[in-house]
DNA sequence: CCCGGGAGG
DNA sequence: CCCTCCCGG
């Protein structure tokens, strides 16, 4: 393990990690940027080249925000040891789990908060972050395949009463694998009133719908052309006061690697949110 | 297959079949003996004695209208070398399919009609009969499998719209594997004005509730206990005129035989009705 | 003809 | 982490 991490220090272009660069340095005041990743940590193929992918993604965007799924320990290490500008909040200890990375010099840790699914089959649970702005954020992997939609959706349900919950004047960003699929929602009636789905906020981009799409990642060997939007964002308001606007969303990891691999199964999603007066004020100021 | 048929014939008391008990003749004005059965004709052991046990139960009840599902060419052939006293219409010339048998001495046969499910892919479909009184006789092996629900809900949809457009001066009884569970009806909207379900109709008996038990009936080898009403029988009163009311429901076929196993994976209905004067001219005439 | 798990595509 | 098929329970 300790090896590996080593290894992977000399491979990447850890400079990338500490420097600025001038477009960033324009947009940092006004914007926050995240990027949202299941990264496949359970699949033991080219883990090294993989991680390497991953780390020139998260160096190249430096976002503010880094949110992961199926992170491993050794995967955990590997970023932690080489992201040292990052703050690293693990939703576990062991097995797989999620993370959350707040870029120190952009976003203030106030404090963390792991909450339990209670009837989670695998080990699943929702990890969240107070920072400075006041900011929420959380992730989640929320119960994996079609067979397990009963639990996933009571995950759902408590992510969104979570969200809902949180203090008013924090704007709530929930960033995670999902495993949802668009009647499942539907089937809980809908969002709730409060908490929107970035995605739709944007407009339906044609280009950033699936997140998991076996037409053009083959790493699961998966004959079958299948497109899921497994991975979502949501947002809650805060009460009052400056809000958050989500600008973009791309798609990213989406470059074989040389092994003929993609870094993960599932695409990353980088979106950009802009920091704006609310619409009232707007309006009434 | 046809020495099958010549076993078979030794084997049963043909002379149950054109014998008529006393008690029998005392009823047979007023009332109208239904089973309805699927028996199981897939399953591949003990065919013999399956067949021996299935005629022995419709030589003792002599029912005034057999509706069976599951056929197969072999155990059609038997049973119609030896029940000389029925009218025989099959759903089907092969695989396995349905059948209405009509006692030609009780109930005169007037015409048939096969109607196909468009989008069934096992082969099913609604046999009916118009015969005297006037009656529609109709069964049907809806859609199996709790995966196929929407397939069969499809053709429950078409069994019970063919009943509403029966001519009105028909009492319709339609008897059959319906594979329902109670949530798909529900999901339906419950039964449609005009049609009721024979079982609800009685109280809803407890000891003839579940058609398909595998606490009891271990043909299948399914270790857990489940216990589904799968067959059952819908009615559709005349619009005027004398009706039929339902009397009593009972299951047949739960003892063991020889072999150590049952007639049939599903236990068989013997429902009687008896003909009377409708609601309302009990009021006004 | 239930359910769940495992293999293969 | 898709789906379907098959098998065992």
């Amino acid at each position: 393990m300790t090896s590996n991490v080593h290894m992977l220090n000399k491979l990447v272009h850890v400079r990338s990690f500490t420097e600025q660069s001038a477009d960033e340095q324009k947009t940092q005041s006004s914007h926050l940027t995240l990027i949202c990743w299941n990264i496949d940590g359970l699949d033991p193929d080219n883990v090294f080249e993989r991680a390497k992918g991953l780390l020139s993604h998260l160096g190249k965007y430096r976002a503010d925000v880094v949110l992961l799924q199926e992170l491993v320990p050794v995967s955990w290490k590997i970023l932690k040891n080489i992201m040292k500008d990052y703050q690293f909040l693990q939703g576990s200890e062991d097995g797989y789990f999620t993370g959350i990375l707040l870029r120190k010099d952009r976003v203030q840790f106030l404090q963390s908060n792991i909450v339990k699914y209670p009837t989670t089959e695998m080990g699943r649970n929702l990890l969240i972050a107070h920072v400075g702005h006041p900011l929420c954020i959380m992730t989640s992997h929320l119960e994996s395949c079609k067979a397990s939609s009963q639990e996933r959706l009571n995950q759902l349900r408590r992510v969104w009463k979570w969200m809902k919950e949180a203090p008013q004047d924090h704007t709530v960003i929930f960033g995670g694998d999902t495993n949802l699929r668009d009647w499942e929602v539907k089937k809980l009636g809908g969002l709730p009133d409060g908490i929107s789905d970035v995605w739709l906020m944007l407009g339906e981009p044609e280009e950033s719908r699936y997140t998991w799409d076996t037409s053009i990642n083959d790493n699961n060997e998966i004959p079958n052309s299948i497109r899921l939007r497994f991975d979502r964002l949501f947002l809650r308001a805060a009460a009052e006061g400056a809000k958050l606007q989500p600008e973009s969303m791309t798609l990213i990891g989406l470059e074989k690697l040389k092994c003929d691999y993609f870094i993960s199964d599932h695409w990353g999603i980088l979106c950009t949110f802009i920091f704006g007066a609310s619409e009232e004020q707007c309006v009434t100021d």
